[in-house]
DNA sequence: AAAAAAT
């Protein structure tokens, strides 16, 4: 199978040979044909698995089919929005557009804010087809008029999930009521979560679902572990791991910028090259960072979940979870940062017994027990087998629970003091990657794909908005507020 | 329960 096999023009072909990928991804082999034929689809997909050009490549082809080549800014209106959930994702999503039309004559732009306005609407004044852009932003350009969204063929929703949650929703609607009717929309996620996919039912017209290896949401090469350690000792233990793995590049995630911030601080005092990267900084910072990373100057950044989703950095070897998500969805997203395209990586999460309800809820969504390992000198909570989870403490007491117990008695000694332990391996031929048992029932429950698209039906009832930023919560069916999302 | 997205 090949790029010239799904359909794609020669231009678009030799755009990609450039970047040297010669063969689609499962993905991409799916969603490309879809795409063209002009359907709805929904696209659900590992992460790291090639979804942005599954979607890029088609969108630039049906476009190209009419391509205006007149230099009158009235013969380019916008005919294709993506829009994705943060600044840096669309920027990396209108590089794909521009790398992959780099041999059509049509016109792109990346619309976000944090930026000055003046060089966005120069660039939509001289007309471009193709937008990228982030909510915010799009919809001040179209108070200020400075672009006009009713002749838009195609949209796409990158991370559907995230723009289709509670925030994103007022701003997608009033963009959605902007639009034709007459259009095809493409959804993209790695996670579907149960209400989303009802919301979509109502965004997308028959949608084509295009479902790769849905059982593993998670990459089968990455390799997962959870490290019980006290609140307290966290990051002492992160300390002590990236000292033990001095060349790796490691991202860490935690829930809060105030923490982001602080936690860059505490790693560069103890002499780890450490930036943070969060909404509180300025974009600059922000763009400054990410660069620094993805080109590997910077070997730790610590992020909130402003980096969890899509971002797509070379070969990044490791993950960290210094605080557990709250919602297991973002595990997903968080980890999918490393054993992208087939490499494999490590996802490691500092647990404290606090947490241990977010790991359950996570170990069941992945379908996967994830091994449990105490650091010798940072121990859990004496409560930490007393929380959350029980379910493994006698039946199956099998390697993780005993793991965990074997190393337990070490009394909590002087972190610096403590011994070396087995730390993140990396990729490498001997690096196998360690699954625990995934349990099928639970896989199966994230997503019923064998019947998608029913129609919300009373008895299937529909979920209901939590407005917190009008402190109350509102009963109605999301459906109802959502409005102008019906298409059908 | 927090973050993100316009200023």
């Amino acid at each position: 199978m090949s790029f010239a096999d799904l359909g794609l023009i020669p231009e678009l072909q030799r755009a990609v040979s450039e970047t040297g990928y010669t063969e689609p991804t499962p993905i991409q082999q799916q969603a490309i044909p879809v795409v063209l034929s002009g359907l709805d689809m929904m696209g659900a997909a590992q992460t790291g698995t090639g979804k942005t050009a599954g979607f890029t490549l088609p969108l630039i082809q049906r476009l190209a089919r009419h391509a205006s080549t007149s230099t009158s800014p009235a013969r380019h209106p916008v005919r294709a929005l993506v829009l994705a959930p943060t600044r840096e994702l669309a920027v990396q999503v209108h590089e794909s557009v521009e790398t992959y039309g780099k041999y059509v004559p049509l016109r792109s732009i990346c619309i976000y804010g944090g930026v000055d306005m003046r060089g966005q609407i120069e660039a939509l004044r001289r007309g471009v087809e193709i937008v990228v852009a982030t909510p915010g932003r799009l919809l001040d350009h179209v108070q200020q008029k400075t672009i006009q969204l009713g002749q838009v063929e195609i949209l796409v929703l990158d991370e559907a999930d995230r723009m289709l949650d509670m925030g994103f929703i007022p701003d997608i609607r009033r963009i959605l009521d902007l639009l034709p009717a007459q259009r095809q929309s493409l959804l993209f996620s790695a996670t579907f979560s149960e209400e989303i996919k009802k919301l979509a039912d109502r965004m997308l017209k028959n949608p084509t679902l295009v479902e790769v290896a849905r059982r593993n949401m998670v990459s089968e090469t990455i390799e997962h572990r959870v490290h019980p350690v006290s609140a307290g000792l966290k990051r002492n233990l992160l300390a002590h791991l990236l000292r033990h793995e001095p060349d790796a590049q490691a991202l860490i995630f935690v829930d809060t910028k105030l923490l982001c911030g602080r936690l860059a601080h505490y790693l560069t005092r103890q002499g780890i090259s450490a930036d943070a990267i969060h909404g509180d900084k300025s974009q600059g910072q922000r763009t400054e960072t990410l660069e620094a990373f993805k080109s590997g100057r910077l070997r730790v950044l610590v992020a909130t979940d402003v980096a969890a989703r899509g971002l797509d950095v070379d070969d990044l070897p490791l993950v960290i979870n210094f605080e557990l998500p709250h919602t297991a969805e973002d595990y997903v997203h968080r980890i999918g940062r490393t054993g992208r395209a087939g490499r494999s990586g490590n996802a490691i999460s500092l647990v404290c017994a606090e947490e241990k309800g977010r790991l359950a809820e996570i170990q069941k969504l992945i379908g996967l027990d994830i091994p449990q390992e105490v650091v010798p000198g940072f121990d859990p909570e004496p409560d930490y087998d007393e929380v959350g989870t029980h379910k493994r403490k006698h039946r199956d007491a099998a390697p993780r629970a005993s793991a965990a117990k074997a190393t337990a008695p070490t009394p909590a000694a002087a972190p610096a003091a403590a011994a070396p332990t087995a730390a993140p391996r990396r990729s490498g031929g001997d690096a196998r990657p360690t699954r625990g048992r995934r349990d099928k029932r639970v896989a199966a429950d994230g997503f019923d794909f064998s019947k998608p698209y029913a129609p919300a039906s009373e008895d299937n009832a529909a979920p209901t908005v939590d407005d917190r930023s009008s402190g109350r919560r509102d009963k109605r069916p999301v459906a109802v507020l959502l409005g102008g999302l019906g298409r059908k």
